[in-house]
DNA sequence: AAAACCTTTACAATATTTAGACATGGCACA
DNA sequence: TGTGCCATGTCTAAATATTGTAAAGGTTTT
């Protein structure tokens, strides 16, 4: 970098500053946003130039980039504008300090529930496994059960089946008592007569299957029939399946691998072969990297539960009952 | 403020607050009821904004969580609403006193529930899928659910399959449905403390899984501690599985292709690579073709489920003594 | 000159609260 | 069997709060 001849600071890599459009790129938020949480909430305050204009440092876009996150998980602005990044963080995934038991001192562990799982499954143990999350499920509740435990939970297999700790055996355990689990606790009583129709599955390749054991679960602990297909199905089955279960949408989990050519051609046959009305979502540690494509069959990219279960809700409007929000 | 001698944790910030609408999705109840349990019972009283806008606390939605989960066990709203944390816990953990009718008649006719089965299969429909296995479940009992029900499906789903009737959509369906229901039918009662452990699993290769969810309902209802390992894994997985749980025996299913020339090697594998203490079991349609092997690895051909039953319960009995009994 | 940016003000959409009406199902009692 | 009552969940309506978006009018940058 030859910024030799100006000579002036030598601060080794002055943090680029942003213009507030970039920043809005980056961020994910609009223009406005940024500007009316900063004047209303004083949410992040950027260094002005000369002639007044704002621009932002790496660690405020990354600031930015939390509250959006922290906002649409359903927090109100105006609560957390003020919250300190460690605070926001803590609010997303959160690290399920329960007060389990309550008794004795303020447990402050960061993260017993997943510790537990993770000793379970590495024993080899179907009862204590089963015990560990059927707490956790009442103590977090079904989303918070899916979000909190089950998702870092699958992340953190997949990396140690990755690294060589974990065998395959263990994956396909904890898959299994998982399967079971998430069955039982999200299936309250009856769904509502008119509930619409998800066909959940990984298209063929894609071996995984606890990612859309979490989509299935969650949409039906936010009240959709599930049609569950699990893994590795071609398309022409998957649309077969759509039409048969009259389903609104389908939702698929694309984890590993994530540079399948062959996929590519899966999704776009599908994407045709899907009737017009039938929203198609994705998902998965491995969706990105099939951004292009789901875009080009007007698929909807879904980065996490959250923003499937809003989502969800979306399609669930349009259609039937006026009022979309009967849970339970 | 020296914290270091007094002890009490000055908590170094304040529960973060979450509006009733995100405590609404992370408790499964509408924002209708938690309010609505608020205004006549007491339920649950949050902390307000100055704005008069609801503010729950951590704790405050594990309770309303426990709420939930008694409520949906049958108690009354009105009943509960103002027991402590501990005493819900309490009623949720007590059994149900299930009614269980167990002693299913002599000889129900099953065969109309398999035609409501396969009706329920080719239209994807899992709620009516579930509701008829149910159904079959307290007529039959569970061993008759699995001989004389599951097992005859499983034969005619293959049957579909193979000329085309069904598609593997439907196989996938049908399988995903009854492992949530043969997961939750035969496990009822706490274990014995020694009872001994059963891995389940299908060798590399093969790909159908009721073969092996039959045993594993099976051996689980005859009071054998299973860990069920699911689909297509390697001779060596296998045997560390049953390694790491300590298996008295392994249970394989072998049902598609008839004719695969890897499995023979993965038999001779895994029969080298387990404990010669460890028994090796292996039934399924395409059982009869692979015998030879079996025969040379020490294996037990098991022709049918009453077999199984029979030679679970013998491998029970002889308590690990002596190895005259060693079949390999 | 066009595009991007700034501030202020206004407006629209969504959420939340309260109070009360309404629907349903169970149950006692005639 | 029907009738009334209670428990429970759902729904509406009107007032207020919150929050995103837009318009207007000016300045700076390209």
């Amino acid at each position: 970098m030859g910024r030799l001849n100006c000579g002036f600071f030598v601060e080794p890599m002055p943090d680029a500053q942003h213009p507030i459009q970039l920043v809005s790129r980056l961020s994910g938020l609009s223009v406005h946003v940024i500007r009316i949480w900063e004047q209303r909430y004083n949410a992040v305050e950027p260094r002005r130039t000369h002639s007044n204009r704002r621009l932002y440092t790496q660690p405020q876009i990354e600031r930015l980039n939390l509250l959006r996150e922290v906002t649409q998980a359903g927090y109100n602005i105006s609560q957390v504008a003020q919250f300190s990044e460690a605070r926001l963080r803590k609010l997303i995934d959160e690290p399920v300090a329960v007060s389990n038991g309550s008794f004795g001192g303020p447990s402050e562990a960061s993260a017993p529930f997943l510790d537990e799982c993770l000793v379970a499954i590495k024993a080899l143990d179907g009862l204590v496994l089963e015990d560990v999350l059927k707490r956790a499920a009442s103590a977090l509740g079904t989303q918070g059960l899916l979000q909190r435990l089950v998702a870092p939970l699958s992340h953190l297999l997949g990396e140690l089946w990755r690294d060589g700790s974990l065998t395959a055996a263990h994956e396909h355990f904890a898959t299994s008592v998982l399967r079971g689990v998430l069955g039982n606790a999200s299936k309250p009583f009856g769904l509502p007569a008119h509930a619409p129709t998800l066909v959940v599955a990984t298209p063929a390749g894609q071996l995984h299957e606890l990612g859309a054991l979490l989509v299935s679960a969650s949409a039906v602990s936010l009240g959709w029939r599930v049609t569950y297909l699990g893994t590795s199905l071609p398309a022409a089955e998957i649309a077969g399946a759509a039409q048969i279960s009259k389903a609104r949408a389908v939702a698929l989990s694309l984890v590993y691998p994530e540079d399948d050519p062959n996929l590519a051609g899966e999704l776009v046959r599908l994407g045709e072969a899907l009737p017009p009305e039938t929203a198609l979502l994705a998902g998965g540690r491995a969706m990105p990297a099939y951004r292009n494509v789901l875009e080009g069959i007007g698929a909807v990219p879904v980065d996490n539960l959250i923003h499937l279960g809003t989502t969800l809700d979306d399609l669930r409007k349009p259609r039937n009952t006026g009022h979309g929000k009967s849970k339970r």
